[in-house]
DNA sequence: GGCTGATATCAGCTCTGGATGATGTGAGAG
DNA sequence: CTCTCACATCATCCAGAGCTGATATCAGCC
């Protein structure tokens, strides 16, 4: 069954600051000093937020001298847009046929 | 700005238990008792998690007697899939485009 | 090489959030 | 009315996640 909208991605995704940090990143590439800038959050928090987001998938990097870029990562949107749109059109079939398990 | 994807919302999805019965519940309506049959969690644990769905307002309550069905709010994961599909596009625009702001 | 600035990692504290057992509520069966 | 069953609420416990300060790494500049 094509169920599991893999928990970990919107788990990482439910924290105010990480989708702000990829809200932000979906517009431009930035590096971890903008990102404190736009933020206002420490360097140390966004780093391990950063972290989290690299582990997931969700954001890749490119150094840049002493910087680091962190880009988004399009397709992991993409695919998960459609899980929920798959699971929404399923809801609005079930919701209008009015499926319903009886009461054992 | 359309910046903030309710981080609330996705929260709720993001627990393993909370998204297999939003799964179960996409495709019927079922009460308490087919769930707890249907992933083998206990009867409480369930209904706390029920409650966390019905107060992100994921889905609704219908009476029936003594047993309460549950079923998909729809229009919530259409939204929520359509912001999603938002961001992967102007994420794929800015990957594409290569939009960088330049280090200070 | 030594220094500075950008970023990552580590260790510790705190507190949220999920799991559980006991209990409350409310509807139907007898 | 009483008993039972479906479900919700409450109180509690505990692991995990986020925030922070200190420290490590690493690149460029002098």
């Amino acid at each position: 069954m094509m169920t599991s909208v893999d928990t970990d991605l919107i788990r990482v995704l439910g924290d105010p600051l990480r989708l702000q940090v990829v809200t932000l990143l979906a517009r431009e590439a930035l590096c971890t000093s903008h990102l404190v800038e736009e933020t206002g959050a420490k360097q140390t928090n966004l780093s391990n937020h950063l972290r989290v987001l690299r582990e997931a998938g969700v954001v890749e990097t490119e150094p840049c001298g002493r910087f680091t870029y962190y880009r988004l990562r399009p397709d992991v949107f993409e695919q998960l847009a459609g899980r929920f749109a798959a699971l929404a059109q399923t809801a609005r079939l079930t919701a209008e046929a009015n499926f319903k398990r009886s009461c054992p």
